[in-house]
DNA sequence: AGAACATATCTACATATCTAGATTTAAGGA
DNA sequence: TCCTTAAATCTAGATATGTAGATATGTTCT
């Protein structure tokens, strides 16, 4: 049998690495651990349960909305943060599993 | 006062992060993690006390001299290890300290 | 001093990343 | 259906990274 764990290997964790390689996706990585504190509430939702949507996470960061995109797909690639579409916006929250699986990798190999 | 641990800014942890985002980059500092398995014994020296030296880590890595001695000064400038002069021979060891400290920033940041 | 060797630096080129404007796609509302 | 809005994709130029060959520097040996 399979153990529960997922384990992350090497390729993915330069994968992660390279994300997360660049302040402001470090940053959007850090904001989404308590949206309420690092975005206005979103007046469509209500809530957070699925992450912040794109365009405020663009207004926060300060950069263009195609470089945003760009990067929140990239952390998505890498399995960083996990998209869900609402109507016309799309929601991004952190994936849990696999940063605390990229950092008991790190723990054990680094 | 201050804390006797060494706090990591932001910088330095991207800078990091960039270091390891390589595949050749990660190997070196997992290798150097254990010299005796992972090279052979140095002829002119006899132990591993300061680490490997280029020559030995260019071997294994199978890239160009000058591409590992880049790599290397890279590493060496995010603090990820240490070089040490042994007459016409650089070696290099883990700079541990800042390994930890960058593992425990991560557990705390991330 | 001169030869030989280990490493660092310089130069160069191919590829990747950063970033934004323009365009396209998808969804909602009039 | 048409207009508006959110997000993704396309295009493009500037900058950074990957990588190696050639050269320079530092060290040891003769």
């Amino acid at each position: 049998m399979f153990s529960k764990t997922s384990y992350l290997c090497n390729m993915e964790i330069i994968d992660i690495n390279k994300a997360l390689a660049n302040q402001t996706r470090l940053n959007i990585l850090k904001w989404l651990k308590d949206p309420e504190a690092n975005f206005k509430p979103h007046e469509d939702l209500g809530h957070f349960n699925d992450g912040v949507c794109v365009f405020h996470i663009t207004e926060r960061a300060g950069l263009s909305q195609s470089t945003i995109s760009t990067y929140l797909i990239q952390m998505q690639k890498a399995s960083l943060i996990i998209p869900t579409r609402h109507g016309k916006w799309t929601y991004y929250k952190r994936n849990e599993a696999v940063i605390s699986e990229y950092i008991r990798a790190l723990n054990n190999q680094l």
